[in-house]
DNA sequence: TGGCAGTCAATATC
DNA sequence: GATATTGACTGCCA
């Protein structure tokens, strides 16, 4: 990947958006660095965190800075304060080594010659191969092939790849050095060597729970990017809910279904991290395998997947209170007639998080146990939530 | 103790 | 029949 050298003078230490001058295809971005995946960097005098939003946009926020390539193919650049800067070209370059350098060059600043070159070493992706930096049109189908390649070949202990690859990279050095030239600080095709992240992953071997991880080696996955990898993979090879939920989870079609469709990040997870992880292990392994472990008893499914036994869910066979005392009493759903939903949803727009005291007039009005009006707000709080995020 | 995360499981919807 | 929705339960944590 070769940058443009074209320069745009920065007239003015107000001007906000500059051009982006980098020669990039239209998808670059969302190519190499897959929408909503995010990269830290780590380098304590320029540490901040890269935001890839899918339509081509990417944005950098520290301390120091925010920029960020717009998907109109514009630089922004903002920064608050005195000493803000104008950055003139922002650019990309992968290696041989699928290391990715993003510079951005302020130099028209004389005031403050100031360089921001960040080494990006990631992993390869399932998108690029070789020397050459691969800008394929892929369908679905095309992803889910070549992941599987990334996911389940032996590769050299330089090449390995951090199977949290899915839909996500490692950010493990960065580089701020004002004294330094342009030069030296932009090497696209000269091999930068990898150093391996603190927490990565690698995918040692196509075989067994040898592909998989533990929780506390992993240090992310971009869940939303392995729901839909499991989306494709269940409908591809007619996996119903109910059986990939039961069988590889361990949990109910409901919660696999809710799981899919809203997934939170990875950062935002508690206890459920280990869901996410079964789902990951799995894909993880060739498929020949993982149609197999579909098959196996269910500690042959904990050992295959690497993993042991998830927390059992304690209330497995919930009943409401009044049907505590006949455990073979089906319930029944309770459901809000329709003038309590829209009563509730219109107190919920107005207020998210009402009193007790607030509950309890409603309760009474609607007609509805406090409990009830209670459980709704707590659940629309969080459902509305994961909309948000999605 | 209240709020929340994770989940179940009934049932609505496709 | 499969999937999505949703009211409620349990345990954890501040």
């Amino acid at each position: 990947m070769q940058s443009n050298e074209s320069q745009q003078p920065c007239s003015s230490n107000s001007s906000r958006k500059r051009k982006f001058v980098e020669d990039l295809p239209e998808n670059f971005l969302d190519t190499v660095c897959p929408p909503n995946s995010k990269a830290r960097l780590e380098d304590p005098l320029q540490s901040g965190e890269i935001t890839f939003s899918g339509n081509n946009s990417m944005h950098f926020s520290s301390s120091e800075h925010a920029f960020g390539r717009e998907p109109s193919g514009q630089l922004s650049y903002t920064e608050d304060g005195d000493d803000y800067q104008c950055l003139e070209e922002m650019k990309f370059s992968m290696n041989s080594q699928n290391n990715m350098s993003l510079f951005g060059d302020d130099s028209n600043n004389q005031a403050n010659d100031d360089y921001l070159n960040f080494e990006l070493s990631r992993t390869p992706s399932p998108f690029d191969f070789g020397d050459d930096l691969m800008i394929p049109e892929l369908s679905s189908d095309d992803v889910r092939a070549i992941s599987q390649v990334v996911l389940t070949q032996n590769w050299s202990e330089e090449q390995k790849p951090n199977i949290a690859d899915i839909g996500e990279f490692e950010v493990t050095s960065t580089q701020k050095n004002n004294t330094r030239s342009r030069k030296e600080l932009v090497q696209p095709s000269s091999p930068v060597k990898r150093s391996k992240p603190p927490h990565s992953v690698a995918a040692q071997s196509s075989v067994g729970s040898n592909a998989s991880v533990k929780l506390e080696e992993i240090s992310y996955i971009d869940t939303k990017n392995l729901c839909e990898r499991i989306t494709i993979e269940m409908r591809d090879n007619k996996i119903a809910q109910k059986t990939f939920a039961e069988k590889i989870l361990c949990r109910s079609q409901g919660t696999l279904s809710d799981l899919l469709n809203n997934p939170k990040p990875w950062d935002k997870l508690k206890s459920g991290k280990t869901t996410y992880l079964r789902m990951f292990n799995w894909l993880a392994q060739p498929l020949s395998r993982r149609m197999a472990i579909l098959e196996m008893d269910i500690d042959d499914v904990h050992e295959a997947l690497g993993m042991s036994a998830p927390v059992p869910v304690r209330n497995a066979s919930k009943k409401s209170k009044s049907m505590k005392s006949d455990p073979d009493t089906k319930r029944t759903r309770f459901v809000f007639t329709n003038i309590q939903k829209e009563t509730l949803e219109a107190i919920f727009k107005e207020t998210e998080r009402p009193s007790r005291e607030m509950q309890e007039t409603i309760a009474n009005h609607l007609k509805l146990d406090v409990e009830s009006v209670c459980n709704f707000f707590m659940n629309a709080r969080r459902r509305k939530l994961h909309k948000k995020t999605n």
